[in-house]
DNA sequence: GTCTATATACGGATAGAC
DNA sequence: GTCTATCCGTATATAGAC
């Protein structure tokens, strides 16, 4: 779509950062962060694309500058005491724009829910699936595909938190798009373990619950950010942790 | 407290279930429900007993009944579609009493919402504490300690789901009861994983931050039930699954 | 104790001036 | 394009009958 190729370049030859145990394979957060560069200006450009019909506001430029004060104070805001607790009064107080302003952005508040909603979930499966894509052997497809997924979540904290908790409320088709979302980046993981124990690298253990728990493990650093903050836990250091337990019970020992 | 025994007895022999390769020592879910019954009526019970004097009503009897349709309704209707979103109305019509009624027993939606969060702290907590003791070595407590977890959230689902969902919306004292919580389960683990270390059993790894894992994974056993119900996972068999990832992480290989 | 009816406020959404 | 002022529905909470 007629997003920037985010993936710049798929490869680093990096010197590894110091203690990692397991995946020295893999880039660390920061280079990822620099090579793949999830700008806040591509999610909302393409936010603005995918909404071009309903947004009645002419220029680019305005818009996109808008749409990221808006969308930044909704999940700002949703995301300490819930959307539906969110009032357009105090929305569009935090985001300095009036009432009138604020719906020539979107038609209804549930709309606004519907654009918060999608506006990641284009590009973040995109990113994943490259990523992984570009990776040769199942072990180093495992270790990426986590490390990129957590490596994503901390990119875009506040859009993963929103659509993990007001996933519940959603109805009809946006509910069902949320939960297609997630058991397709769940099939993505179950899709790697499924080659490696083909290739005899990986255990014969249940491939979707370990790609459930796996799931879960990844998710837990996004939803309890504070906590893992409060004790100065780096995405790294977490990554290296539960992969190292991930791959102490997949790979198979020679 | 003024609450009946819940944990009545602390062994049962039990002859295995069949296809359980860890944790043979502990007991499985069946066997849990019948033993540690935490049944509603005790829930509300040590609820009314914990906001008397708020509640306008004379006869115990009838006060729990009520309770009991109360709650279950806006537990019911919170965790489809968030407290906030729950109004007075549709909770008075689902629980089959009229608007003045409910407010004989609590004074405000606030303060309902502190009676919900309130209510399987104390019992869930002490019931895992007990359990926890009553084992003898460190690895037949990690095995207790993840089941009875597991099992309390498959008894009490709804509470947990609720406890989880509405808990960043609480504020003040009441958001920091639930971060308190949060942490005391956390730490139960550590402990568990300390005496392990400490006793050669275990390995040496990072007490902390494996017990948050172990936390994600038991959270995730009720967070995404719906999808562990619709492939047929057992609550037992999810057991099974993470202990055996958990303990090839932990325990020190003869 | 429980009901129906209602007071009062706040929510989302829009009309019309600039 | 953006603002202010306002419409109107629905929310919480309570008063008063039975």
């Amino acid at each position: 779509m007629g997003l920037p190729k985010l993936v710049k370049d798929r490869k680093s030859p990096r010197g590894d950062a110091g203690q990692r145990t397991v995946a020295s394979d893999s880039i660390c957060f920061d280079e990822f962060e620099r090579l793949v560069g999830v700008t806040k200006r591509d999610l909302y450009r393409e936010t603005l694309a995918a909404h071009r019909k309903v947004i009645r506001i002419k220029g680019d430029e305005r818009a996109i500058r808008n749409l990221e004060r808006i969308f930044d104070a909704a999940l700002r805001i949703s995301n300490a005491s819930g959307f539906q607790a969110m009032s357009m009064r105090r929305l569009s107080k935090e985001a300095g724009l009036s009432m009138g302003a604020l719906y020539a952005y979107f038609s209804s508040k549930d709309e606004l829910l519907t654009m918060l909603q999608d506006q990641g979930r284009g590009i973040a499966s995109r990113i994943l699936s490259d990523r992984i894509q570009a990776s040769a052997d199942p072990l180093s497809k495992l270790r990426t595909g986590v490390r990129t997924h957590l490596y994503l979540t901390e990119s875009m904290h506040a859009w993963f938190f929103f659509s993990y908790m007001e996933a519940k409320n959603l109805t009809g088709p946006e509910r069902e798009k949320a939960v297609r979302s997630e058991l397709q980046t769940e099939a993505v993981f179950e899709e790697i373990l499924r080659e490696g124990q083909e290739q005899g690298i990986f255990m014969d253990k249940d491939r979707r619950l370990t790609a459930s728990v796996i799931k879960a493990l990844v998710q837990d650093w996004y939803l309890k950010r504070w906590k893992y903050r409060q004790r100065n836990i780096s995405v790294d250091r977490y990554a290296d942790h539960i992969l190292e337990m991930v791959e102490n019970f997949v790979v198979r020992q020679k």
